[in-house]
DNA sequence: CTGTTAGCGCCTTCAG
DNA sequence: CTGAAGGCGCTAACAG
């Protein structure tokens, strides 16, 4: 039975219900043209019964476009990843696209590579959320490619730092950054240590800058021996943390570059017989759900990761502008029990 | 510059390089056909000049299949399911594969439907994973419209349970809740509640199961008012944890659904002012990477989630046979500080 | 309102 | 080894 016949094609089902083709087409699929009742309806039942799907790409090949949308990710096990994915999808749903996924593994030169073989699919639009890396000739590749798309035809968006001219989606890492450590201060913590991503990562830079410039006006001094740089994950949190206690420094609270990076740290804290918020507290960024209920409870920067993945779509689904748009969308703090006040 | 141009073609490649299509085709794709390497060289250059890309979709209409895999799950925002994929993805680029991902919400429905937008884009294979339910009605429409894919020349596999004639990687789930269960006997646990999943949902069911056997055979009864049904999620494992502690129970350890739900129940015990695992031990299952941080750690029962996913991929991607094949793949238990011994 | 026909971009026999 | 020609499944003029 499941034997390999070829899938029925639109051919098949205009001849098994005696109409031409061109009829058989405009039954089944939105043409704006009318069909009579009487003719539909044989469409429609010779198509059921012989189990027909119509053939997308050779739909793709004639439209020149498939009813798609190409997402760039740099991994999607990372709740942060996957919850912009998964607002992408919902988006998607609603305009009756697919997505189609591709994983760069953080890898800059890999994301291009994806870019290109996302194009050959020529998807309605190309989404690329996350891993810009501050490298000017990474940039310009990366440009290239995607200029060579809407050249073609295709939409472009971006979730994450403004720089390149296309419409983008900035989640406001810096503001946010800025207000988590206002509230800190207002807490009463003074003596404050960072554990961060990588140098390069544009996202971590971004919340770096703006931790500075609340300290800086709450006259806290953040040196270089107190900031620690480290893989944007768990176990970089985790790593991030020992370097900080290698350097027995006298804190009461660390700030993070993303939750993820918060709960390695707490872990690597633990271990070291800290007592936590009691000895230390800490902070996180993003308010990954999945991460709401480590204990203590994270104080962190509320970002509505999936309403990032919906800007994105709507950006790049929407009325073409001539000049690069950029949505800037914020986040407010959620302060739990990782920061107590600190007379 | 990003004006309306159309994709160069392989025309035009043809055309710039001064060769006909075919042998612009012959160096451009793996054809098995040799050409010239000063022919080939010129398509080549002509082909980087013109920022040509192939299309796909032109290329799947002769070939009567696309580059990729079509792949359904249940929520991409879950752990669970994000791993699977995240070995999804690692195997299909090892095959130079792309990803179409689709996302059911969970409707056994939506599944159905998807599996037949997915089917148009004629992939090599469709991977259906979780969100199994006990239905026949649905278990019979699934079943034919994969059918129709297959008789098409398309491949299938399943992650889940057994159950649906195809290829089917299936985590030991019965046998894993056994093992789990019996730890927390050896342990010195003997009164039991459980907050699974929905009821018809196959993997709850068979998780159940596997707790069940264990109890019995070590003397432990776990009559219905200590078995919670919730969804399969935080907030559901924090609503039966509620509706334990509605009933006033007396009780030394929880199992649960998942690492997911065990989180959620967590949560909820300590504002009801308990003390984990002092008060009260609890257990997961599924061993999420993201969920190893929470405080007391999570005893569970590791599965290797990635590499179902991968499994899938081969079992997709390999010599076909002509009868299903079931692909087993075990855990093992992982005893953290959830549950403590306990004399 | 229906049918005929010419492509869409590409691959692949089939001659040269 | 290369080139010319037919066809993959479908849509969109164009006639009727």
């Amino acid at each position: 039975m499941a034997d390999e016949t070829r899938a029925a094609t639109l051919h098949d089902v205009a001849r098994e219900a005696g109409v031409s083709l061109a009829t058989a087409s405009r039954a089944l699929n939105g043409s704006t043209r009318k069909v009579a009742d009487a003719y539909r309806e044989r469409v429609l039942a010779a198509a059921h019964r012989l189990n027909y799907t119509p053939n997308l790409a050779a739909q793709a090949v004639v439209r020149g476009r498939t009813r798609s949308i190409g997402l760039v990710v740099s991994d999607i096990e990372d709740p942060y990843f996957s919850s912009i994915a998964a607002g992408v999808f919902r988006a998607a749903e609603r305009a009756g696209l697919v997505v189609t996924i591709a994983v760069s593994d953080r890898r800059p030169e890999r994301q291009i590579e994806l870019v290109g073989a996302l194009r050959s699919q020529r998807p309605q639009a190309l989404l690329l959320v996350g891993s810009r890396v501050a490298d000017p000739a990474i940039d310009a590749r990366l440009e290239s490619e995607l200029r060579g798309f809407q050249a073609e035809g295709g939409r472009v968006a971006l979730v994450s730092q403004e720089g390149l001219p296309f419409d983008t989606v900035v989640p406001e890492n810096r503001e946010g950054a800025r207000l988590l450590a206002e509230r800190l201060l207002e807490l009463g913590y003074r003596r404050f240590a960072l554990l961060t991503g990588p140098a390069g990562l544009l996202t971590a830079a971004d919340r770096t800058a703006g931790y500075r410039e609340a300290l800086a006006a709450g006259g806290v001094d953040l040196p270089e021996e107190l900031v620690v740089h480290a893989e944007f994950s768990r176990d970089g949190g985790y790593a991030a943390a020992g370097e900080l206690l290698r350097r027995g420094l006298d804190l009461d609270v660390v700030l993070t570059g993303n939750d993820v990076m918060a709960v390695g740290a707490m872990a690597r804290f633990r271990e070291h017989g800290m007592a936590l918020p009691g000895d230390l507290a800490i902070a996180g960024f993003d308010d990954i759900a999945t991460l709401r209920d480590v204990t203590p409870a994270l104080t962190t920067l509320h970002l509505p990761l999936a309403r990032l993945g919906e800007a994105a779509v709507e950006l790049a689904l929407g009325d073409p502008e001539p000049e690069p748009r950029a949505v800037r969308i914020g986040g407010h703090v959620v302060v739990r029990q990782s920061t107590p006040p600190r007379g």
